[in-house]
DNA sequence: CTGTTAGCGCTTTCAG
DNA sequence: CTGAAAGCGCTAACAG
């Protein structure tokens, strides 16, 4: 049979006072005695009492749900992680992990490709759910219509990161730095012809990626930047056929970059084909982290965002906000990038 | 400002009709003349009117919210997909697709290791949520209690995949089969030492394959299944060492069967080292897909399990239980496993 | 500190 | 076929 429901006013009966206070210690205000507290947190351990999220979000308190929305060709497609994606699977792991400590639950939308479809599915999802809180991943943090309905309907939004554009803050990973940093540790192992070569599904983040690159190699004097660069999105047939290029003559790049995992593990099989030996005669960095990386021969190291990090630390600020609670200790936001060390990266050979 | 939320008593005064008539017509009632609904529907549709979830939930009717309960150990850990894990990204994707069509929601819920602790966590979900339909994901759905938990609370439940034990069907994904269907394939190509290599994180479930194989090797009345087998969960290393093994002496498996990718990235490693030509004098099969499967060389062929259809259908099936409509036509179930074949697979060479 | 009174937005009755 | 009434379980806003 269905059990006709445990409420609030059952646990308000058995513990002898009115269902408001029943509501006061479940949402644990503090103006309740503390003997009475205690009463009632017996009846509700005891009756096994556990409060309706649709009821308390009638009663025009929070929902206790976040939405993660997620653009069309986020996360992975078909079997396994696909390259230069979300890592969505460690997204969702963090998210639950640190919504259930709180008593709150993830929603995930993906929205559709077309821009109007897309918002009238937001808006949808918006007021379907109601939602304390509202992440937007990349590259959904750049659409202002997106971002104006949370506004509009008063609700938190959070998004992956946050860096500086034309002076002014602005929410999204700081793919310039990552470029700046992947260039700035090849650097400081010696190098100076260090290529970069592109593969992410999201064109605008490589670009960003690549403008911190040159900027860096730039300062550095370097003018490697201007040969060993692709500007173009690259498919994996195309990053073999362009490392194959720079590779085979005698005026190489002593590193590359790899925009995703794929690209490096291409390039690590043109260098095996080219007999260049990796690390020594070339430096690799990828900058996507995936498992098979470690797996390769020599294995992979990569610079790469930490989105779950950045995830969980967006559910965090949002659950902190919706119980007007201090928002968590940013000094554990932790470093912008994380290095994993395996064995691509040396010091550049002493002639090219 | 926070607008004052439309309800669906702002369209029935639009439609100059009750707010009875207005619920009929989005909840496809049949009993509304057809003028009327048209009234109606434009009402709603000038107006972006979006019924709420939680107030229907509480109306008494359905919540619009499909549970997904995953264990712990689930899905990726860290950067990229763990291997012998459930693909989460995969399946989150979509159930996301089949719910958002349907105008349903997914939520996912990991349950802590502790039986009565993750017992206690589950029902505070489905209390709290109180979802239409839940999915338990491999191994939960051999938790009998939690299967009480939902039965007794009248959810519609489902779990992935469906086999036979003892004469009955039970839920779950069949994984006898799997190791029934991988020997069988290789039988096929004249292989009569074929090895079997486990290294899934579920024991259990190793164990299951492991009898599949087993038998139809008895069956083909071989008796590889005796020597090359491994009986306990192996580690990396363990699965190398015990390739090597296998490999190193002149009477060896022509075939091997990996239960993950990163055993049978392993077996391909020990077999270039000891210049065992892939798949001229060796055929392996993987049990897991992954992607690097396919940028490896030889690209490595994988039988596996459906995961993500599996679950798109347990969505489709709960929605369909939810509306009261028909099943989805059980037709499109496809076949038990997928086969991807590549280029690690070739006939068994004509001397062992 | 505690209880009372109103709803939240929707759907189930049940009458017309 | 349509409308009116009642209430889902909870929490604001007020009284005490």
């Amino acid at each position: 049979m269905i059990k006709g429901s445990l409420t609030i006013e059952d646990v308000a009966k058995a513990a002898g006072v009115s269902r408001q206070t029943v509501s006061r210690v479940i949402n644990r205000r503090n103006n309740v005695k503390d003997s009475v507290r205690k009463r009632v947190e017996a009846a509700i351990d005891e009756l096994g009492y556990v409060p309706n999220a649709a009821a308390r979000r009638m009663g025009g308190a929070r929902s206790y749900l976040l939405l993660a929305v997620i653009g069309r060709g986020a996360g992975a497609a078909g079997a396994g992680a696909r390259t230069g994606r979300l890592p969505l699977d460690a997204m969702l792991l963090a998210g639950l992990e640190s919504c259930s400590a709180a008593g709150y639950h993830i929603l995930f939308e993906q929205l559709e490709t077309d821009r109007e479809a897309s918002h009238a599915q937001f808006n949808r999802a918006l007021t379907a759910l109601s939602p304390d809180g509202v992440i937007l991943t990349p590259p959904l943090e750049e659409r202002v219509d997106l971002r104006a309905s949370v506004d509009h309907r008063n609700i938190a939004l959070e998004c992956l990161g946050e860096r500086v554009e034309f002076g002014r803050a602005v929410p999204g990973i700081d793919d310039g730095a990552l470029g700046e940093s992947a260039t700035r540790h090849l650097l400081k192992l010696g190098h100076r012809q260090i290529g970069f070569v592109t593969g992410s599904s999201d064109p605008r983040r490589s670009d960003r990626r690549l403008v911190g690159y040159r900027r860096v190699m730039a300062q550095s004097g370097s003018r490697a930047h201007r040969h060993f660069t692709a500007d173009g999105r690259l498919g994996f047939a195309e990053a073999v056929a362009l490392a194959k290029s720079w590779l085979a003559p005698t005026i190489r790049p002593t590193a590359i970059i790899a925009e995703t995992e794929e690209v490096a593990l291409a390039i690590l099989d043109v260098a095996r084909e080219l007999k260049i030996a990796v690390p020594r005669d070339l430096s690799l960095l990828s900058l996507e982290e995936r498992a098979s990386l470690s797996r390769a021969t020599p294995a992979v190291s990569a610079l790469f965002q930490p989105y779950e990090r950045l995830f969980r630390s967006c559910c965090e600020k949002l659950i902190a906000r919706a119980e007007k609670s201090a928002a968590p200790d940013p000094d554990d936001a932790g470093d912008a990038f994380e290095l994993i060390e395996r064995k691509s990266l040396a010091k550049a050979p002493r002639v090219v």
